[in-house]
DNA sequence: ATCCTTGTTTTTAATATTGAAACAAGGTTC
DNA sequence: GAACCTTGTTTCAATATTAAAAACAAGGAT
């Protein structure tokens, strides 16, 4: 036994309920009416239960197939409306696409992605917002945000893309005049600190058994990221940050993670849009190709 | 091409989805991993569109994907509830079922079916009301009503179960005496007049071109139409009634039907019931069965 | 009684679907 | 970094489903 009845079925069901007859519907969709009046009973069959009183001259629908016929017709609406989103979709995309990011994860992550996408997408030009504060995308008219950390206003789409974490940096030449370092050496040595609205006094750590929280007093305060991973570079502290920021330097020899098992809990990296029935193309390849990128 | 995707690839698609996984789903649904991939695969197809970016480690929706797996979400319910209200359907009706109809049309036809219905159905009993009177069908705890006319309120649900007219009758003696009897002699003939509310001083009839309304001096008045058929029957004079309280007189051939071309207004009769999600099975088999029967 | 139109059933050929097994590809372990 | 494990895809032969044409049946109208 079939488990769900065809869609199929449902429609022709629905077409000979709304004309009143087989043959009118087998005249004007040329579909044999040998077909029409099998697969009106197989729907029946499937049901188990008689749907349409039908003789050769009339025909009245019964209750059960009144009911049938009503969830058809939301059903076949809903069947629509994807087809009619996939094909909106796949118009090429084009126009500008308006993004805002923060300054950090924008210049690390987004900027990269960006490029690509142009390359891929000749006819979408993009204009890219970095900045580090909280933007109002319908006000300033954007077509989407990529925020880092938890969100809290829920009347947009949101679509987490990726997620992240701190660990802890030194430059090589501190890593070789400290080695080994060790969790407990940690506060003992110097650091870098944040500042975002208030100066950074300790930093909380895991690993995968516990939460440490390690008091400093660091070296040099700074609100941009790169100063503070600079002065790691030049050998003047401990620094902790997002590790995509410290990626580049990684690959270059110049920072070295230490204390790897040590990190911030995850943080989530979303895409935010303004929710609406049909998603532009532009909008929706974007959010595809970060995804597919990252 | 295939015009509709199939429920069961959005079932399964739906699945894949939620467990994040194409293996997953084949273990604990003993599909074959191959149909799974197949499956998801005409989907895509179908669509013309990636749905899900996957790879043997990881999976991730495209926006379309996303769409509709929303979408199929809200579809598969939707089957599911055709198949609930028809299973609760199928329950073999029982208990009482409590019917309100008009006097004259519960006498000449409602009866009958009620009589056939019960014995198609041991297991339903019947509680039938016939009054002139409208009835509250909650307040006084009716499973439906029978109501011949136009219908007015909408809080319930109706259903047009058929139609009659009214018609010109006489009796035999009548017929032979007063033949042939014109529509332009008709006005001068002796006549039995309906009471509802006012007397009867005119009947409106038709025919399939013009409309006529014939004044009259009716011979009796009464409030009761077996009492006007009854005066018929004794050759007192012409009434016009609904045809259905006339079959049995006419096949007797106490009553002859006159000028057949003419005759009133098309009156529909309709079953109102209380709209529920869940139609009782006892309800549904009566609605289909006077349906079968008229 | 005959004819016309409608819905159903049968038949046969074409088409689609199925699961097993081989395959390919990421990720992990040692 | 080589061997292994798990996952998703493809291939292939057997099986099942589907479709249209034609014969059939049945209700109304002439």
């Amino acid at each position: 036994m079939e488990q769900y009845p065809s869609i199929e079925s449902l429609s022709l069901f629905l077409k000979v309920v709304e004309a009143g007859s087989f043959a009118k519907v087998s005249r004007q969709n040329r579909i044999p009416k040998a077909t029409l009046s099998r697969k009106i009973t197989y729907l029946e069959e499937f049901y188990g239960s008689q749907l349409l009183i039908r003789n050769t001259r009339h025909m009245q629908l019964t209750e059960i197939g009144r009911e049938i016929h009503n969830k058809a017709h939301t059903i076949l609406a809903l069947i629509n409306e994807t087809q009619d989103s996939v094909t909106k979709t796949q118009e090429k995309p084009n126009g500008l696409l308006r993004i805002t990011a923060g300054v950090e994860y924008g210049m690390s992550v987004v900027t990269p992605i960006v490029n690509s996408f142009l390359k891929k997408y000749p006819d979408v030009n993009i204009e890219l917002d970095l900045t580090g504060r909280k933007v109002d995308l319908i006000y300033e008219n954007f077509d989407l945000a990529i925020r880092v950390g938890p969100l809290d206003d829920s009347t947009f789409s949101m679509r987490k893309i990726s997620s992240f974490r701190y660990g802890l940096f030194v430059g090589k030449k501190f890593f070789n005049e400290n080695k080994p370092i060790t969790i407990n050496k940690l506060s003992t040595l110097p650091t870098l600190g944040f500042t975002r609205i208030n100066r950074q006094k300790s930093w909380t750590i895991i690993n995968k058994l516990e939460e440490k929280k390690i008091e400093i007093a660091p070296r040099l305060f700074s609100n941009n990221y790169w100063t503070l991973l600079s002065a790691a570079k030049d050998n003047i502290g401990i620094v902790y940050l997002p590790v995509f920021l410290a990626k580049k330097e990684i690959e270059n020899g110049n920072i070295i993670p230490i204390l790897s098992d040590w990190h911030s809990e995850e943080i989530p990296v979303s895409i935010i849009y303004p929710s609406q029935k049909y998603l532009s193309s532009k909008v929706r390849h974007f959010i595809d190709f970060v995804i597919s990128q990252i």
